[in-house]
DNA sequence: AATAATTAAACAAACGTTTAATTAAATCAA
DNA sequence: TTGATTTAATTAAACGTTTGTTTAATTATT
């Protein structure tokens, strides 16, 4: 296992900008598809400017992502060590915590979640696989500890159950618009619609993970 | 709601040898980054070709997206009006239906829920949300017919729920290669692993659906 | 006086698409 | 069936743009 050094590289608001409409472009049209001129010109810069503090378009990509990784750094590890919840109130602060992350860094987890390109990023790969495992291990933690207590079942597949997580919140992020059409909520300013949804996906997930994680004597065949 | 029409065009070897190569270039790579010249070479045509059959790169798409989505009509219909089995017995088949058309069509799925292009292209968008509400409509049925036998629980999210599906199957099958890796079966064939997989869904969906569909006892606060 | 930041211009390479020429296939009167 | 004629398929080459990156000159800051 390869260990993950981050570098607290401080940024110019110049650089920062840059990041930030790197992220914003790159959510909407994907890599390949955002040249450095779009990202230069979105963030008022001069195209040799990319170059100049980020060297290309790849190292770029990574600097965001290293930006954007390092900041977010989850509160998941102090969870685990809390004592003073149970398992089930750990769980609400588990599908809670996830769905703040994501609502509130949707352009990036998009990027993340659906960008061809990173898999070809050998630096970029390593971080997100990194971070991806680290939280997977809490999140098992987490469900070891419910199931020693009998609060869970037994049998319970972790990795699938991440995915079920982190994919629900990227299938319903991906589709913002569409859903507001579904919803019949095209009057709704976004904003408001954004926190209708939060408040959904909350209690969706909450109660799709204590239904299906408990203890119960319901017989499968 | 406008009406979809579904032309039925019949290709030749070659076109649909250029649709395929189209397909998985694109599902690997992505439809920017993929160059007609890429998809000319992988198919064994002349780069001419693709104008001369499909118009552009744009058309290229829209046709396999008509290709597959035409040819994937799916049995959900029949499974709304059949009368022998109960509402968890048909949450079985609809389960096993959605992870079998995944599995089956990876490369398509995954264009299809995490290309950007395709948002831009509105006959392509037309095509996808036509399709998707088509079969949200079934399952919302097929739930309410749960509901009103008392199977299922009130107060379901079926947009959430369809979302939850899709999302689980999107993320599984977009992280192949690393989930090889959790679990630890990087000695296992690709062929017999994928087939792994496929069970473990199919038990996980149908688990996370049958537990938190259920009318229980269980009291929300 | 020296280093950093910024710029317009230029670079070769790759892009989607079209052209004009050639070959293959189909059509059809004899 | 034959040979002429039209249509379809295929090709290499070229088109004008756009791409990421670099250069060399200039301005700002230290």
């Amino acid at each position: 296992m390869e260990e993950i050094q981050l570098q607290d590289i401080t940024y110019s608001d110049k650089q920062v900008g840059i990041l930030l409409a790197t992220e914003e472009l790159i959510s909407v049209k994907g890599y390949s598809a955002t040249s450095v001129r779009d990202i230069a010109h979105s963030a008022g810069v001069n195209i040799a400017m990319i170059s100049y503090y980020f060297g290309s378009k790849e190292k770029l990509l990574e600097a965001l992502f290293v930006y954007r990784i390092d900041s977010s750094r989850v509160l998941l590890q102090s969870l685990l060590e809390n004592t003073q919840l149970d398992p089930f109130q750990k769980l609400e602060v588990l599908v809670q915590s996830y769905v703040d992350k994501w609502m509130n860094n949707l352009p990036f987890f998009q990027i993340m979640n659906r960008e061809p390109a990173i898999k070809e990023f050998k630096e970029i790969s390593k971080l997100v696989n990194a971070t991806k495992q680290r939280n997977q291990g809490i999140v098992a933690k987490l469900i070891e500890e419910g199931q020693s207590k009998h609060f869970f079942r037994p049998n319970i597949d972790v990795t699938l159950m991440m995915h079920t997580i982190t994919g629900t919140l990227m299938s319903v992020c991906n589709n913002t618009e569409y859903l507001k059409l579904l919803y019949q909520a095209e009057d709704i300013p976004t904003e408001e619609f954004v926190a209708m949804l939060r408040q959904r996906l909350n209690e969706h997930l909450l109660h799709l993970l204590k239904t299906s994680l408990s203890a119960t004597e319901t017989t499968t065949t």
